[in-house]
Order: structure tokens, then C-alpha cells, then sequence
DNA sequence: CTCTGGATTGAC
DNA sequence: TCAATCCAGAGG
């Protein structure tokens, strides 16, 4: 196994958004290991007015006001759920929404939890679609991913560009340029 | 309590 | 282009 790749170093949320794209993000289950490489990230702000936290703490968001390096797991559109990774400093509502991965390992299994699914590059290029895929549930909401059985694992970004956009699905704050993928990478979600 | 819309996806 | 599906958050 890896080296763990800590949020702890309470870097800017913007910075961190870059820096997650190549990381691993590992779930070990008694089904077997998921792991996939990030490749499209999205920084949500607590100033921002498509951040959850932007307008005060509550029952859903709360877990953005603790500390660093925690997931954040929300439900939406009736149906899915996305994950995120806490990024800022207790207090501080802010975090890092994880869009896209490419498949390492796991991949059967990934295929076993989205039976519909024919190629590996529909398994997780979009935010619901990795939860699904990697099997993280409301149940990972507010859970340290500094330890076992989610974690995120250190890994050198190669020499791929990153390319920094607006952000998609939201109604404001649409031109702030916060989202981040690998340019040319195949397993991005849509656009 | 009621109402509206959502950090999406996949089918048509 | 649009339905699915249901809860969070705002307002009364």
C-alpha cells in the first residue's frame, strides 16, 4: 500500500482542488478494493453562492464546518449522492467535489455495482457514478479519509496539463473557474 | 406545513 | 429534451 495523502497541510481549497487530480482514492470492502485515479475535481468555497455552506451550517452541510479530510456525502436529485472531501480548516465551510475517476483497480467489481454498464469509461465519469461505482454510500458521510476503509493514496500527477473551467450543474457562481480535470483524459464526465 | 429546485443520470 | 424521485432549505 501507498503512502496516505493527507488534507491536513490546510492548503487553499482551490490549490487542493488541483492537487487531489492524480491522487487515488481507495475503498477497501469485504467485496474486494476499488481504486481509481482522480481526474476531474470541483472546489466549492465558503463565499461562494453554489457552495452548500455558503449561507450558514445545518443538518446536511455540517460536516464541511469540521475538520479537514473528511467526506462529505451528500444526497441529490432524489436518487444519487456525490462525494466530496472536506478541505478547509475547522470552521471554515469549504470542500472539494470529486467528478471523475479513471479505474485502477476493482474493475469487475465496479461493473458488478452498475450492472448496466458496458464500457469502463461510463463506470465513474461523473459524480454519482463514482459513488456508485466505488460503493461509497451515506454512510461515509462525515468519515476520515486519512485511514482505512476510504482513504486517499499519494501519487504523482504525470506530465498531463491541467485545465481549469467553470463549473457544471450549477445556476450561480458559473463563472468562477474552480473546476479541474487532466487534459485529454478519457474518463472525464461530460463537456 | 407547503413549496421549489437541485454540485445528476440515462432514456427517448 | 426531459422524467425519475425525494429531501433540504426557505418561507408562511
Amino acid at each position: 500500500m501507498g503512502v496516505i495523502f493527507k488534507i491536513s497541510s490546510c492548503k487553499p481549497t482551490i490549490e487542493l482542488a488541483s492537487r487531489l487530480l492524480g491522487q487515488h482514492l481507495v475503498h477497501e470492502t469485504k467485496e474486494g478494493i476499488s481504486v481509481g485515479r482522480i481526474v476531474e475535481t470541483e472546489a466549492y468555497l465558503s463565499d461562494d453562492p453554489a457552495c452548500h455552506a455558503s449561507r450558514g451550517m445545518t443538518k446536511r452541510n455540517q460536516v464541511m464546518f469540521g475538520p479537514p479530510g473528511y467526506a462529505y456525502v451528500y444526497f441529490v436529485y432524489g436518487m444519487y449522492y456525490c462525494f466530496n472531501v472536506v478541505t478547509a480548516p475547522e470552521g471554515v465551510g469549504e470542500a472539494v467535489l470529486i467528478r471523475a475517476l479513471e479505474p485502477l483497480e476493482g474493475i469487475d467489481l465496479m461493473f458488478k455495482r452498475r450492472p448496466k454498464i458496458k464500457r469502463v469509461e461510463d463506470l465513474c465519469n461523473g459524480p454519482a457514478k463514482l459513488v456508485l461505482a466505488m460503493g461509497i454510500t451515506k454512510e461515509h458521510n462525515g468519515i476520515s479519509l486519512n485511514q482505512t476503509p476510504l482513504f486517499l493514496e499519494k501519487n504523482h500527477l504525470r506530465k498531463k496539463e491541467i485545465v481549469t473551467t467553470s463549473r457544471i450543474g450549477i445556476s450561480e457562481g458559473i463563472h468562477f473557474p474552480y473546476r479541474f480535470y487532466l487534459k485529454d483524459n478519457r474518463f472525464i464526465s461530460r463537456k
